[in-house]
DNA sequence: CTTAACTTGTGAAGAAATTCACAAGGCCCT
DNA sequence: AGGGCCTTGTGAATTTCTTCACAAGTTAAG
């Protein structure tokens, strides 16, 4: 298949939501223009974006909500559930470990890691926090599919070569550094700080 | 000026993370080659990026690390104080009330609020939240610029409503919904289940 | 059946971002 | 001073992404 942008896999998670509201809110199908109007895009994007991977639409009609919903659960690979460990325990990590959203959508945390004497043991949410040096042994138990990472800078490349030693195919960055793995490991960085420098030269270079 | 693209302010984030970098080790110039190769692209991007601010380097040479540091942040707009408010004091909002990150780039927090009366008049860090319906009230007092947006969906939107109206110019949104504000508000949104949902993507369809 | 009003899917056009490639300098060594 | 080696800054070429525009299909109404 061709290659498939990044811009273009965000709008689908974000068309996917939409459907979701529209479904519950009882509409059986929906146009391109619907969805571009609440999306902020076009409709030739959003036609566009769907066209990379089949036809799912009726002329004159337009898209069935739940079809649509469906296929693009299967695109982006939520028809599975997903297996992911947090490593770091500290507020960041912990928050993501309580937040529901991410089961909700068929991500399963199934373990919790931190170097810390002071944390390894305590529970957070249902988990007890285990030791980072136990990843590799808890690997097959586990089978996770993701790791985010949630250490100090320092510490956050260790984390990862650990995650990728234990097998895991994904790695989510919130560590405030360049992570560097193996070229099959998918990555994603999110960095507050550099969010908010965004928001920083908006503000100082309007228009 | 012409117009920038996001792309490239993330970028330039990026560099200036690497300067300090190299500047903590004492390098005294970098080239583009160096800088690009740290940051995962080329050197022609790199100084194409810069080029839209004006010629920071010196041929054959490289340029100055502390510098093209200081001019990065003023291009940033880092070089003032930036006033910080949070809205929502769940797990994540606490987590980012607490990190000391944002105060070390020049990220101020000067107010926490939430609507809950079981958190309204707790301490959070060196804060007391502060009821939300207070915002307006605090405005002229607080002058924040950022608004930081952690509730849940269903009151997200409120909240940015009561940012929007006690003066902020920008919104960071962490809650899982598409904010409508006016044009003259920089709004950036962070979604972490967005975030997995392309880690699944990738892992779905490799290549 | 025919017409009018919609909407999709998609090549082609257009815009935007990235990479190429090279002239113009600067540094250092002999 | 001259030659060799680097590096920047930037037009031009290329690639990628977005928008346009329209044929073709669908529904509904008369």
């Amino acid at each position: 298949m061709k290659h498939i942008a990044e811009s273009t896999v965000r709008r689908l998670s974000l068309y996917l939501r939409f459907l979701e509201e529209f479904e519950a809110r009882g509409l059986a199908t929906i146009s391109s223009t619907e969805l571009a109007a609440r999306g902020g895009t076009t409709s030739a994007q959003v036609r566009k974006d769907l066209s990379f991977f089949g036809s799912f639409g009726k002329r004159g009609l337009g898209y069935s909500v739940p079809e649509l919903e469906r296929r693009l659960r299967r695109i982006l690979g939520l028809e599975r559930e997903w297996r992911v460990i947090i490593i770091g325990m500290g507020k960041i990590g912990a928050a993501l470990a309580y937040y529901s959203g991410f089961r909700q959508r068929g991500f399963k945390i199934v373990g919790l890691y931190d170097d810390d004497p002071d944390k390894i043991g305590k529970k957070v949410d249902v988990f007890v926090v285990r030791a980072a040096s136990e990843l590799a042994r808890d690997a097959a138990k586990h089978a996770a599919d993701i790791a985010v990472i949630t250490v100090p800078a320092s510490a956050a490349q260790f984390a990862a070569d650990a995650a990728v030693h234990a097998g895991v195919r994904a790695i989510m960055n919130f560590a405030p550094v360049q992570l560097s793995v193996p070229s099959h490991i998918a990555l994603k960085s999110v960095n507050m700080a550099m969010e908010l420098e965004g928001l920083a030269f908006a503000l100082t270079n309007p228009g």
